[in-house]
DNA sequence: TGATTGTCGACTAATCTAATCAAGTTTCTA
DNA sequence: TAGAAACTTGATTAGATTAGTCGACAATCA
C-alpha cells in the first residue's frame, strides 16, 4: 500500500513552491530544498505543469511557481494524476474500473471499496492548502 | 496504493477454507475456486501455514483448512505478513519505520499519518469472519 | 552573442511481481 | 509394500515498474 516517489516528489515541490518565496524558483532551486533529484525533478515540473498545477518561465531568472491557489490544488488529484487511481483494487476504481471474473459473489471486494473510500475521502478534501497551514 | 496480488491471492485462499467445507481442500480445488495459479498459491499457503493461519496434511486425500477460528484472523495482519507494512510511507509506519532527512518539518509526514491510520483501522478491526459474513 | 534556464525524448540499472519448474519428502490406500 | 497423491523447498525467470540519468534543443535576457 505505497505511495511511489513521483507522488511524495511531486507534493513536497507544490509545498516547496507555496511557501513565503512568491517569485520564481528555478529546478535547482526546489532540488536542494526537497532533495528531489535535478533531473527527475524535472520530469514531475513537467508533468505538474501540463495537468495546470504549476507554470514556467525559460531563461535567465527563469523557474516554476503555482498556477493556482493553494486551495484549489486538491491532494487526492495530484496523486491520481502523477501516479494513477487510488483504489486498491481495479474492481473498485472509480476512475480507472478493471472488471475480475470472479467478482459477482467477491467476498472482498466491500472491504476494498471501502480502502478505497477511506483513502479517498480523505485526500480529496485535503488541499495544498492545508498542508501548508499544518490543518491536517 | 494498490494491494498486490500476494495480499489478495492470501485473502482468497482464506476466505475458500473459512467456506462451508469442513474438510482438508488440496492446493488444487483452492487453485480452481479462487483462479490463483496452483504453482503460485502453493508458496502463499506455505507463508499462510508458517505464521499459523492454515495448517495441512499430506499424503492421499491430503490438503489445507484454517487452524483457527475465522475472527480470530485478522485482515490487517494477513495483509502485513504477506505484502508488508500498510503505512503508504515508511516515516509513518508502526511495524517498520524508516527515518526520513526532511522529516523534522515535513508537511506530508501528518497526512500520510492520517492515510495509515484509516487504513490500518479498517483492516484490524475486519476478521475473516467478517467477510465470511458480509459484514464489511 | 552567450550564459542561463526550461523542454523533450530516449535510455538504463535495479527492484519487484507474478509466476514457473524441478526435485524432493511424506502419507495414504490398495 | 508399492505407488500415487499431496505437500515442501529452492531455484529460476519474463515482464513490468520505479527511480533515475543523459544529451540535445529551445527560449530568454543581460
Amino acid at each position: 500500500m505505497k505511495i511511489s516517489s513521483r507522488g511524495e516528489y511531486a507534493l513536497r515541490a507544490l509545498i516547496c513552491l507555496g511557501g513565503k518565496e512568491t517569485g520564481l524558483q528555478s529546478i535547482g532551486e526546489i532540488s536542494e530544498k526537497t532533495l528531489v533529484p535535478l533531473n527527475y525533478l524535472e520530469q514531475l515540473l513537467l508533468q505538474l505543469k501540463r495537468n495546470g498545477y504549476v507554470q514556467s518561465k525559460r531563461g535567465v531568472n527563469g523557474g516554476y511557481k503555482l498556477s493556482r491557489d493553494p486551495e484549489e490544488i486538491v491532494i487526492g488529484e495530484v496523486i491520481r494524476n502523477l501516479e494513477g487511481p487510488l483504489a486498491p483494487m481495479g474492481c473498485v476504481s472509480v476512475t480507472s474500473y478493471e472488471s475480475c471474473p470472479l467478482e459477482a459473489g467477491c467476498l472482498l471486494k466491500p472491504l476494498w471499496a471501502r480502502v478505497r473510500d477511506n483513502i479517498a475521502e480523505l485526500l480529496d478534501r485535503t488541499t495544498l492548502r492545508d498542508l501548508l497551514e499544518g490543518n491536517v
